[in-house]
DNA sequence: CTTTCGATATTCT
DNA sequence: GAATATCGAAAGC
């Protein structure tokens, strides 16, 4: 692994996400590219599986850094988490969408042949399928040393900026030229923050706009309020 | 277009 | 028993 993916995994998931948008996910035969995440911070976050302390399914989640969280969502879906943070406390980034990169008949023969490539890994649910992530075999395995099934890879650029700075602050920057847009480079991908989906309550809305994702990219789900959402 | 509902593991009340 | 970090099919407008 990098030093800056490193230096960047320290950091709690709602300073680590915005970050790992356009990073990949590479194994069982595909490559993901990033395009939506959310982050979840137990401490102080109640929509967070581990905000009432360690239990059989969510034990991963208070992992060391670049560990891999897995989950069964609503008793059907896999889903994934990156683990950043320190070890010990409770810090996820949902991967909610991706870009296949590579790999795509496989994504295809998992998914079901009817379905459009930008939809293959769209919402938590469907990029887990992807993925072909196993419950039983891929939680708490790693994604930085090759001996799980899955290695993350950061976005192109951010490698140099990560060590050559303070993380928080290289993503204060991301989110700085997602309101201003491109500042002077050709093309710069810009990234939208708001809402958790699916979350209700307190922990939805605006009180931890946790949801990130690359502004008008075609493989981002939509956003969905949770049936039960208060005001 | 929008709303409803079934599938169902884990946790909490 | 109810809720949940979901998805897709079916039904209603």
């Amino acid at each position: 692994m990098t030093d800056g993916l490193r230096a960047l995994l320290a950091e709690p998931a709602p300073v680590c996400a915005p970050a790992l948008l356009g990073a990949t996910i590479a194994g069982r035969g595909v490559t993901l590219r990033i395009t939506e995440v959310e982050a979840y911070w137990g401490p102080t976050d109640p929509g967070s599986h581990g905000h009432r302390g360690p239990t059989p399914r969510n034990r991963h989640l208070f992992g060391p850094p670049g560990t891999l969280y897995a989950y069964r969502s609503y008793g059907i879906h896999t889903c994934v988490n990156v683990v950043s943070g320190p070890e010990g406390t409770s810090s996820g980034s949902l991967l909610r969408a991706a870009e296949v990169v590579d790999g795509i008949e496989v994504a295809r023969a998992r998914r079901g042949p009817s379905v459009t490539d930008v939809a293959l890994a769209r919402g938590p649910g469907n990029l887990g399928q992807a993925l072909g992530a196993v419950l039983g075999e891929d939680d708490g395995t790693s994604l930085l040393d090759g001996s799980g099934p899955f290695r993350l890879t950061l976005a192109p650029g951010l490698e140099a900026r990560l060590t050559a700075a303070d993380p928080a602050d290289v993503v204060a920057e991301l989110l700085r030229e997602t309101v201003a847009g491109p500042v002077g480079a050709a093309r710069v991908r810009r990234i939208s923050v708001g809402p958790r989906t699916g979350v209700a309550g307190v922990a939805g809305g605006a009180t931890f706009p946790w949801r990130s994702w690359w502004t008008g990219d075609p493989t981002v789900s939509a956003y969905r309020r949770h049936q039960r959402a208060v005001d």
